[in-house]
RNA sequence: GGAGAGGUGGCCGAGUGGUCGAAGGCGCAGCACUGGAAAUGCUGUAUAGGGGCAACUCUAUCGAGGGUUCGAAUCCCUCCCUCUCCGCCA
């Protein structure tokens, strides 16, 4: 695996240090710089000893066919030299294996380069709005999603206690009903525009998410299976990516966009006592995710264009979102740029994140080695992701913002040959 | 879980110690033939890294990692994966 353009780093280091310090990052780029070139001296030394020794072997063939003996002292002199070569390389070698896996291990850590296009920043304050959609409902007295839940007994927090731990929940009667049309609904929603449907593997393993940007750097946000390299996926576009892992993917059949429905598990470290009520911060939770595959010129109408589709959900289902571009200081790490959907929610009377949509550039492709191949020859592909959408939040937001006066949620329009029913009302 | 068979280039497939980065075929590209195409013929066609303006050249890679050897796709060890049969199972 590679995981930096390590061209770049000899060609424009500070390329790197520029744009990571866009990122905030105080980046020893120097450090770096020798680590890499140390390591190719070894490798120019190393690999000349080698053909030094494939030299030699080839010469003992050759006396040997031509009628020496394999024990004549000719013969016998070149198998010291060998031999002696042999112990130099594996010296060498040795040196070199531990100086590459130094390089990797800082070189893995390191985040994606933004895009030219992202707003410089240093955290969420410094975001930029760039659109809003739909009227936000600004009442008084209006529920929360969780209190509207407790009280139509959508779902059931307590004894999800007792069955996992907290921050797992059970979904029942009429709230488990809408979760289901909600992933049936956004399916449904992609498939009709050509996105290709993908159940995958939700256990992966550590390859994949290195792959993907989430090792080494937030082993801590995974759930990890003890006896088995295996990870419960944090979301689709794990899986997703190293589905095409290792592939040269014919160019002529870019974009690839798929639609992937899974439960994605997070630990949620580091969040305690945020969002502890409801739907909106769990450790399993169920997302539609969207993914392209794309050429690397396509993939800035690519990104509006998945972006777009995440819309499409909130705006078939009538739910007021802005959408925000994410500054270089609150980029995800493998994420060259984003933007955020975030729907209104009119109980808490905020907006809420419940879409990202990422370009990753070239980044995963590097780390997963895909690439397309046209005339012009082989390149890495760039990868494409986003929400479409998040169902635990999309319901939170279908609750809040349909909530009526008389204690029941009226749902939009699109729902109701899913559901069966235009709301919900006390069982 | 038990028994057996396997893992070689974009794909199929040959190769049991040296001249093998690897026959042959398919596919793909170019050229010839054709009014145009098909068929046919010829030529070319792996990836990554290093050096060189370049022609070119060096190294590594035959599932992964170790070992034997001057020399490993080929022999030995460990692991992973796939397939077939049996058992178990939604």
């Amino acid at each position: 695996m590679t995981v930096l353009d390590q061209r770049l780093l000899r060609t424009n280091p500070e390329l790197i240090a520029t744009q990571l310090g866009r990122r905030g990052m105080q980046l020893d780029i120097q450090a770096l710089q020798r680590l890499a070139s140390e390591e190719r001296d070894l490798q120019e030394q190393r690999s000349d000893l080698q053909a030094e020794g494939n030299r030699i072997g080839k010469e003992v063939g050759q006396c040997i066919r031509t009628g020496a003996a394999a024990d004549s002292p000719a013969v016998q002199q070149l198998r010291e030299q060998g031999n002696r070569i042999k112990q130099q390389v594996a010296a060498l070698e040795e040196q070199e294996k531990a100086l590459a896996s130094r390089l990797h291990a800082e070189i893995a850590a390191l985040p994606n380069l933004p895009s030219a296009q992202t707003p410089d920043g240093r955290h969420e304050a410094d975001n930029v709005e760039v659109k809003c959609w739909g009227t936000p409902r600004v009442e008084a007295g209006l529920e929360e999603h969780w209190q509207i839940g407790e009280r139509l007994g959508l779902f059931e927090t307590e004894r999800s206690v007792r069955i996992a731990q907290s921050r797992f929940i059970t979904l029942l009667g009429q709230g488990a009903r809408l979760e289901r049309c909600l992933i049936q609904f956004m399916l449904d929603l992609h498939s009709r525009k050509g996105y290709r449907e993908v159940l995958p593997p939700i256990l992966v393993n550590s390859a994949s998410l290195t792959g993907s940007g989430q090792l080494p750097k937030f082993a801590e946000e995974s759930f990890r299976c003890a006896d088995d390299d295996l990870w419960l996926t944090p979301t689709a576009e794990v899986p997703i990516t190293s589905f095409h892992r290792d592939e040269v993917l014919p160019g002529d059949q870019l974009p690839l966009r798929y639609v992937a429905y899974t439960p994605c598990f997070r630990r949620e470290a580091g969040s305690y006592g945020r969002d502890t009520r409801g739907l909106i911060r769990l450790h399993q939770f169920n997302k539609v995710e969207l993914y392209w595959f794309v050429h690397p010129q396509q993939s800035e109408q690519a990104h509006a264009a998945l972006t777009a589709d995440a819309e499409a959900v909130l705006e078939a289902l009538e739910l007021p979102y802005r959408k925000v571009e994410l500054c270089t200081g609150d980029l995800g790490f493998s994420a060259a740029r984003t933007f955020d959907l975030e729907v209104w929610l009119p109980g808490a009377g905020t907006y809420r994140e419940i879409s990202s949509c990422s370009t990753c550039a070239d980044f995963q492709a590097r780390r997963s080695s895909i690439r397309c191949k046209d005339a012009k020859g082989t390149q890495l592909v760039h990868t494409l992701n986003g929400s479409g959408l998040a169902i635990g939040r999309t319901m939170a937001a279908l609750l809040e913002t349909g909530q009526q006066a008389d204690g029941s949620v009226s749902l939009p329009a699109a729902l109701w040959p899913y559901f069966g029913s235009d709301r919900i009302t006390a069982d």
